[in-house]
DNA sequence: CGGTAGATTGAGAGTCCTCAAGCTCTGTGG
DNA sequence: CCACAGAGCTTGAGGACTCTCAATCTACCG
């Protein structure tokens, strides 16, 4: 830590600093400043539903890197949306064995699945250091029935997520390793793209092999050697927690991936 | 075919033949004499949400084993909620590798995605002779706005799939192949349990080793050694289209199976 | 009795996994 | 300024699990 670092830590709170350390983007104060809804990947709403939104939303919460947002098999009473940073979905033997269901990236929608599941739970975890809205369950109810339209969007959001388990489903189970990692990487550069975070031909990538296992099902060492042939083959790189993709149409034919028109989607 | 059989056509329709040769279960012609509800799996309505359920229902729909509903690719304007019969919902790759995302079984809503998932499309086709209620997708948002209560439901049912496939992702990523067998399984058999299906122990088992294959992300082959050698351990048998499990027991343990409390699920 | 769908089995080949080390980079402490 | 520890990436080797290919067998149907 340098000294310029050093002595501004005298004068500004620690939360701050880890704020400026991690290069976390804290969710603003009110909805109506929200970056997120700026970038045009989301669908408009009125002013309304936003004030509506605004009162739902019972505060912010922030993580670090490797936090548990919503430990396994423990309901959580409350709902998220991510607003910075990535998170991820995921499920695990009782030996240890763990399968990633899907990546969390700002806009999604998170808890849902607590409430009206049946099954075991699911864990989240934070990849980065994150930012989050918090919305109490309990006001879940007074959204379908005061604003219906929203409570379309929350099912529009969850068919939307299983649409993505779908996917990785059929990754897992009929992919081989090669498309595997293909359909990864293609995958997460056009959401992050449609986001708007890719710049200059690349996106932030912090995820590590261990977790691109765990997400296609493959042990991490085969993970690796795929990856590095793969590299090696001028396919893509990884570099500095950034992904470019070096030969897109030729991830894209490996992995049998369909790029789809981007539509807008609804965030709460 | 015998002769009496054969006589008996000359009187009736080619239709109701098929439904008489089939065991099919027509959908009741009004909601009042839904079979289904009366099997208390389902979360009770009002008499409100009933006659809307019934303006809302469109028709009624009846396809036999092997038929496609809902084809890969092709948006299909209507949501179905299945009355009777097996059917299951699918990916494919290019060249033809299929995925079988999960099985859909009486009460199970169908459809939903295609409205909202913005990624390639699955494909549905019914694995026995089914009937189905049929829901025209122009009316979905007539009833968020008119009955909030069933907009919730619906965003209940789309979770709760969500949280099928999550399972069954977990499956194909972190099980061999054994506790991938014993894991569907369970699954399957618990499923018919609670809708009252199960009689003197055993389930209706529609489904060949084929099908079981594409849900657990086996090849033909392997999948018929697993099973063989899980019966002749004396866990299961399948015999003249229905599943015992001998050794519930020892299943769930291989599975890692977790047997859950049995919610009420709503019923469109 | 031939034809077809589905279940079975054997054999050999691959893909993927586990075990075991090294290597690189970064932050920490002496 | 360098040794050291930890996290993550890489590589090699051997073995286990699955896959593909090729038949055979059974049950049911016309």
């Amino acid at each position: 830590m340098s000294k310029d670092i050093l002595l501004f830590q005298t004068v500004a709170s620690v939360l701050f600093m880890n704020t400026i350390l991690s290069n976390l983007v804290p969710c603003p104060p009110a909805c109506a400043s929200c970056q997120l809804r700026k970038t045009g990947a989301f669908t408009p709403v009125d002013a309304n539903e936003l004030a509506f939104i605004e009162a739902f939303r019972s505060g912010t919460l922030a993580l670090q890197a490797g936090d548990t947002l919503i430990h396994e098999q423990r309901p959580s009473g409350k709902l998220f949306t991510l607003y910075a940073g990535w998170a991820f979905r995921y499920k695990t033997l009782s030996d240890g064995r763990r399968q990633i269901l899907n990546f969390l990236l700002p806009g999604d929608l998170i808890g849902l699945q607590q409430e009206f599941t049946d099954g075991a739970m699911h864990g989240i975890e934070a990849v980065t250091d994150i930012s989050l809205c918090v919305f109490s369950r309990e006001k879940l109810w007074d959204l379908f029935r005061s604003y219906p339209s929203l409570g379309y969007d929350i099912t529009w959001l969850a068919a939307r997520e299983e649409g993505m388990v779908d996917d990785n489903l059929l990754t897992a189970g009929r992919r081989n390793a090669t498309e595997r990692v293909a359909m990864l990487l293609m995958h997460l550069y056009r959401r992050l793209e449609r986001l708007g975070l890719a710049h200059d031909g690349s996106v932030a990538f912090p995820i590590n092999q261990q977790h691109v296992a765990d997400t296609l099902g493959l042990s991490l060492v085969h993970t690796n050697k795929t990856m590095r042939r793969l590299r090696r083959l001028g396919l893509h790189e990884i570099r500095n927690g950034r992904l470019w993709l070096r030969n897109p149409k030729a991830l894209q034919q490996l992995a049998d991936y369909y790029d789809v028109p981007l539509r807008k989607v609804p965030l709460l």
